[in-house]
DNA sequence: CCTACCGATCGGTAGG
DNA sequence: CCTACCGATCGGTAGG
């Protein structure tokens, strides 16, 4: 899980080559409905960013909604895919929750627009709207949810709060974190400690 | 959708007697900047709320900018007096810690439009706004670290880290918390426990 | 992919 | 506190 990639933006993608187009307008899109939110994106915020005008992104959108779903279902995707492939090869259920935790808080806090701060607040978000994206939302903290029912609950915690609160942890660690002192994996090691998740046991 | 006279609520304030005009903006403004954020509330929304024309708040405001930093400044007063005023008496180091957590999470779960939801993400903020409202923010997490630096550290943790992780658990359990099944204080002692705020002892 | 534009909505003001 | 309006900006479209 050990960043090395530049903090040149313009990234590539794994094979090397120059992104599409429409490529660079969803990650474009991505890091600026990440940074400011829904409602404080405009359009033209989005092509100024891929050097185009505001109308001309209507050649690779339908509308600035359904970009907003297609990013965050993307996300979605992209980050369960890498949860699920970190995890297959994990048989142990404590290994396997705090592999997941390590892989989920790498994304949030990699700067990286094809996850990008995996969509934090909806609240900007018009009501219609929301309502699907939270629909999609479930189905990932579904999978967080299995995770976390294989392991022993810890005595004395509300199972619902533990998972809401650690979940909610691992998502909003973006907020505050600043790269430098401490990587990723050191900031999880801290989180799983505090969850009482502790692989290897030793 | 009982359409009587005025859906609105009108609530009053603590004592029984009626919130000024004023108050009724403030207390709107707040209100629908925490639900959906700086901006994709306008200040048209924020008229319809109080039975105003949106040019008539400017009898109130002197503009959108100095309105949330108006809420925003209330809310974190607030919220640090009635912290101040909480922990005044005690003195176990832990004790203190404790109430003031339970105390910040009780403000973050109440539908008090007075403190509302302490103004979490400064997303959508104009860029000149934002550093003046994270100033002030700071000045009242500082507060908190001094209460956190007051109690012995959990070994093996990273005395930073545990500060943001504790700080941003209480304010962002809005995200997720709804009425019911446990009150505030119970939510925070799930919260202390998971942070290895033990108060009492037995 | 741009020019040129649309209707709607924004924050804010004048003037009563 | 409303009417009436301003210039700017919004999401989006036509037409090439």
């Amino acid at each position: 899980m050990t960043a090395r990639h530049d903090t040149q933006d313009r990234s590539m993608e794994a094979a090397g080559r120059e992104p599409s187009r429409e490529e660079a307008v969803l990650n474009a899109a991505a890091a600026l409905f990440a940074e400011k939110g829904y409602a404080a994106t405009s359009i033209r915020d989005i092509g100024e960013r891929v050097g185009l005008l505001g109308g001309s992104l209507y050649h690779y959108i339908k509308s600035k909604d359904a970009l907003f779903v297609r990013i965050h279902d993307r996300a979605l995707q992209s980050a369960e895919d890498a949860i699920r492939a970190g995890i297959a090869d994990i048989e142990d259920p404590v290994q396997r929750l705090a592999s997941a935790c390590r892989i989920l808080l790498a994304i949030q806090l990699a700067p990286d627009s094809l996850t990008m701060p995996l969509m934090n607040d909806l609240g900007s978000v018009p009501e219609g709207l929301r309502e699907r994206l939270i629909e999609r939302r479930d189905a990932f903290e579904t999978m967080f949810a299995e995770l976390i029912a294989a392991v022993p609950p810890v005595a004395g915690r509300d199972p619902d709060i533990y998972r809401l609160l650690l979940l909610t942890t691992l998502n909003t660690a973006s907020n505050w974190y600043r790269p430098g002192r401490l990587t990723s994996d050191e900031v999880a090691d801290q989180i799983l400690a505090t969850y009482g998740i502790e692989p290897g046991g030793a």
